[in-house]
Parts: C-alpha cells; sequence; structure tokens
DNA sequence: TTGAAAGCGTTACCAG
DNA sequence: CTGGTAACGCTTTCAA
C-alpha cells in the first residue's frame, strides 16, 4: 500500500476546516475546549482527509510520550504474559502505550532493551525482578521516571517495588511437603547463573530445609531457563538417578512440574503414591493434569494491576517522590493430589 | 527518581565535545563518518552527560519511527508468543523495534488498537487473520506501510500475507482419523463469532467429512475464543451426552485437547482405545501428555520470521511495490499416541 | 473559544 | 569529514 502522496497533517485539517492548528489540535483532544460547530467541521474534515494525529509530533512537542516501557523474560510464559495483561488493564483507563520487551533471561540483553526504551522517553519503566547489570541499573537510575521492579523483592531497590519473596514461596512449599510427611525433599530448577528467582527458591527451598533438619543436597540445574517439560522430565530421571530414595520434588515451575510428572508415569511410578511433585506458577495446567499438581500462586495478573496503580499514583504526585514503597504480594499455596501423601 | 533538571540534549554533548550537534548527531549512528578523535571526544562527552538519544525527535524528522507494530489476538498463547519471537529474531539485524498489542480476539478492540498505533507512525504493521472491521481495513488500506496478514490465507488480502489454510489444516487432521478408521468424528471449539481462524478449521473440518461422506453434525462451540482445558473439559461432556458413539475428537487448540483428553480419562474413557483426541498448535503439552496428543504443527515461529523478511524485503524496495505476495505454508500433522487406533 | 508565534530535539540538505 | 540552517508536525504559551 506505498503511495506516494504525504500524508496528511493537522494544518491540512486546518485549512480544509477554516480554523487555525491549534483549534484543531485542541478539538481532537479528549477534553476539548472547541465549540460544538467548529469540533463537527474538524471532525469532518478530519475524515475527509483521512487524518490521523502524529504521535511522534505531539511527543516531542508536549515531552509526553504516552508510552510504559516494560520488559518481561519471556513472551511465551503464562505468568509474565498475566502480568503484562494485569499492566494494560491497570493502564486501560489512562492513554499509555506499552512498550514490550523480553530478555530471555539474559541480562545484557535487558541492558540492551532498556537502552533502546530510554530512547523513547517512556514515562515509566517496569522490570522484573531486580537483578540487572551495573550499567542497566545505572540506566534506570539516571532516567528521570518512575522504575517499577517487579516479581521479586530486590534488597536494593531502584524504586518502587511491586513484588513477592520467592524464597519465602519455596519455604511455604517445603513445609507443606513436611506437614504431608515428606523428608527427603528434592529440587529441579534452571541453571543458577540466568534465573534470579528461580534461584531465590532454591535458596529458599534449601534454607527451608535446613531449618528443619532434612537433607538439602538434592537440587538438579536442568539447563538455561526457562526449564520445559522435557527437561523437567530428563532432570526426574537424574535426580532419581543420583537419589533413588526421594519422596517429594519441588520443581521451579509448572511445566517442568508436568515434565516430571508424566516422567515418573512413564517409569512406572505413581504419583503421589510412589512419589510426589509440586510446580510453580499456578498455570491452568496443573490444575487439569491427572493428577492434579500442587502449585503456587503468585498473583501474576495483580502483580501488573499494582504496577499500573503505582505508576499512575506517581504520575499524579508529579513531581518529587523519592520514596521506595513496596506492594507485597504472599504467594499462595495451592495444595493438590499430587503432593497428597497415601494415608 | 524523579529528579528536576532537564535531561540533556544533543547540543549539550557536542557544546562539551567542541562539535556541532550534526557531528554528534553522525558519531552516534552505526555507519558514522566521523574521525577516530572526535567520535572518541564525542562518546566521552555523551557518557559524562549520561546523554540518550532522543529517538521521538529522532523520528520526527527523519520520517522514520523506527516502529513495527504487531496484533496479536492473545498474549497469553504459545503459538502468537511464536509468531512473535519468530518476528523479534527476524527483525534483530535491523533497528526496528516492536509495538505489540493483543486484541482479546476481538475486531473491535484491534480496530481501536491498530488506531493507536498508526498515531506511531510504523513502519510496517502486522495482524493476525484477515477478518477486520470496515473501518480497520479501511484505516490499514489508507496507512501508508506495508501490512502483512498472518495466520491466515484471506481470499482479499490488505496487502501481504504470510499464512496457512485453517480449512485445509483441519482437513488433513480429518484424513487423518478416516486413514486410522475412525468414522464418528466430533468437533470442539469456541464460539464462531470471535476466532475467524478457529471458524475455518471448524468449517474445514465439517467439509473434509462431507467430501468423505461422513456425518457433521458432532459440533460443540464451547465459548469465547480462546478456550481453555476446563472448556475443552466440558465441551467433551457435552458432546459425548449428546452423541455418545463418537470415536474420535478433533480440538481447535492443543490445550483443549489437553482438557479433553483429562476428562476422558476422568470418566474412565480410555485414550485412544475407546476415543481419540487430537488437537491443534503443537505445544509442548501436547508432546508431553500421557499419551502424546496428534497435533498440527503451523510453524508459527517460521510465520513470523518470514513476516519479518517480508517487512524488511519491501523496505528495500522503497516506494512502489503493490504485489501481494503470499507467503505459504503448510501445517504439517503430528501424528501420535492419542489418535492410534488400537489393532 | 480561538489564534499567532515559538519552540520541542533531531536529521536532511547543502556548503565548505 | 564537518557545520549551518531549515524543516519535521505538533503543543505550549500568551494574547485577543
Amino acid at each position: 500500500m506505498t503511495s506516494l502522496k504525504k500524508p496528511p497533517t493537522m494544518s491540512d485539517v486546518a485549512k480544509l476546516a477554516g480554523v487555525s492548528t491549534m483549534t484543531v489540535s485542541r478539538a481532537l483532544k479528549p477534553g476539548a475546549s472547541a465549540s460544538r460547530a467548529t469540533r463537527q467541521k474538524i471532525l469532518a474534515a478530519a475524515e475527509t482527509l483521512g487524518y490521523v494525529l502524529d504521535s511522534t509530533a505531539a511527543g516531542l512537542s508536549s515531552g509526553k510520550t504516552g508510552f510504559i516501557a516494560a520488559t518481561i523474560p519471556s513472551i511465551n510464559n503464562g505468568n509474565f504474559a498475566d502480568t503484562v495483561r494485569g499492566l494494560t488493564d491497570g493502564l486501560a483507563e489512562t492513554n499509555l502505550q506499552i512498550l514490550l520487551g523480553y530478555t530471555n533471561y539474559d541480562a545484557t540483553e535487558e541492558e540492551r532493551l532498556i537502552e533502546q526504551f530510554l530512547r523513547r522517553r517512556p514515562e515509566a519503566i517496569v522490570v522484573t525482578g531486580g537483578w540487572h547489570t551495573d550499567r542497566c541499573r545505572r540506566l534506570l537510575e539516571m532516567a528521570d521516571v518512575t522504575v517499577v521492579e517487579t516479581w521479586d523483592l530486590p534488597e536494593n531497590p531502584i524504586d518502587e517495588v511491586v513484588g513477592f519473596s520467592n524464597a519465602n514461596a519455596a519455604k511455604v512449599m517445603v513445609h507443606h511437603f513436611h506437614d504431608q510427611g515428606y523428608r527427603c525433599i528434592g529440587f529441579i530448577g534452571g541453571d543458577t547463573t540466568h534465573d534470579p528467582r528461580g534461584l531465590s527458591r532454591r535458596q529458599g527451598f534449601v534454607a527451608a530445609l535446613a531449618e528443619l533438619g532434612l537433607e538439602t543436597k538434592r537440587l538438579v540445574a536442568a539447563g538455561r531457563p526457562p526449564i520445559t517439560m522435557r527437561e523437567g522430565a530428563s532432570a526426574l530421571r537424574d535426580l532419581l538417578a543420583k537419589w533413588p530414595d526421594t519422596e517429594a520434588v519441588m520443581c521451579v515451575s509448572d511445566l517442568s512440574a508436568f515434565g516430571a510428572m508424566t516422567e515418573c508415569q512413564r517409569a512406572g511410578l505413581r504419583v503421589p503414591e510412589d512419589i510426589a511433585i509440586a510446580g510453580f506458577g499456578a498455570y491452568d495446567l496443573s490444575e487439569h493434569a491427572i493428577p492434579p499438581i500442587t502449585t503456587i500462586d503468585v498473583s501474576a495478573y495483580e502483580l501488573g494491576k499494582l504496577a499500573a496503580e503505582t505508576i499512575i499514583r506517581r504520575a499524579q504526585d508529579a513531581g518529587a517522590r523519592p520514596a521506595k514503597i513496596s506492594r507485597k504480594i504472599d504467594p499462595q499455596l495451592i495444595a493438590r493430589k499430587s503432593t497428597s501423601r497415601a494415608e
């Protein structure tokens, strides 16, 4: 559809409607201060010409781009997608548009993305987690916008935080296992170098076991995050090969848990009678699997919603607002059959 | 992090480096035509000031925003996420940024999104499917950019097409069922009013059955797309309640197929011995489920990659290029245990 | 309610 | 390789 004529501008519309560009500009805004009549003329002229406002020019002139930048580790992940949905829904009343990027669980890629996004002059930035490259952190600190870190509780936040404790979530799960009578408990996660949240869960897992006086050695790192069903499956094989007496396994995500569980079933092990399996993230999958899989709900959608609220609040406080306010969510255990010890 | 000082501009950098803004502008570009020495000075000055290029201004001035707009029906869908990944990867060499939006399978919401995106003056637009509101179509036609419709083969394309025939994909599945000896075959999909691709699959399903001289009545509409595992499960109950002699079921997606399959298992029906189940989309899930689920791979990632190639090609042909070239992909059947008739 | 003028920060264009 | 100047299309600001 590449024609040659230049697209109409506001002054074309103004000319056709017989008014000034300023009047057009105002008539096109929501809270239009223009008389009914002129506004009709203007709208008609715009329609005739096929005029579309140029936000690039508007943004340059007004100093407001209407962008919110957000980075998530992976776009192909229901949990992060839920957070983005929450963010979008929370921003629906505003005219803010989301500039979404995914980092592939790579801090360097995150840095690259943030650098790109900063050029767009977003009015706020939402990032996943509190672990960034030094340069990335510096960029975020120097950027003159609200920064919201989510999905974690960074010890030293850049600005605002809307998250939860991954370590504590793992602890909740360990206690659930313990309550059910399991004592030899393993953990399946990804390599610990790329997924800080996965690492926190693993650390929380180990710490909780230690507190209970249980063995903490049954840890398998299954590859580069995000780990897949396949990696969950092979990790389970590895785990049982090394520690055959393992009674229960916590997986870093529902997907890997499902992979691990089906691997058990293929191997003739009954879940939960022979081995218990739990996941993380409260995917639909864990609810519908047979047996249903115990998991942790971190309220991913809510996280996005709260991030949006935070951004809006900060925008209204126009200007100064140094306080670093955390919105903390408590992950909820969803106990299901997959970890219910046969009496 | 809201400070009061205005962020540094290019002219601040120029001043500090003792050159003109033009030299700064050039030195900051990839193919920099600036002497080693001045460029070092400039980079140093930029670093000192914490300068970040303002793409808004750059875009206004150059007439190139560096945006590619893309809309998908749902962000929480592995298939569409794969297409976005393909698009991103395909665009990696360029400096183009993706402006992503999701429509919730709602043509009106798509129209709203496209209208918003158009204001950002994207250099190309990728949309899912060929079914738009009249106004949305008009907007896309009048926009002076490459438009790529994906995930379908519209009869009357707006511009470029990178897709596949959903109807034909369903036909392939029907023939697979037929080859396996199944004759009483049902279809589970969402309401037909919101998902044109789901509707095409259903129509292709019916047409293929009719060609084979089989009954075409076993159709269940399970709710607003995208249909979930739960809806797949309840739809299966409905289907069997109405037509108890059904031997096989094609589902509009792998997720609903999984829901349907687990529902069978809960009801004590063996898959595939008592009933065959197939899905659509080649999710990991269908590979790891027990039994593994027969599905169709539509090469979602490839679709995005090809869309990117199309966009790049059109950008190079600078200007005229009226031809509507389709990149057609052939969906591949992945036959698995869930539809393998016990001999 | 409307308009005129002055930018917003960058790059295109043309000189040197 | 470098610099001056004029846009780019809009909104801010100040007047009327």
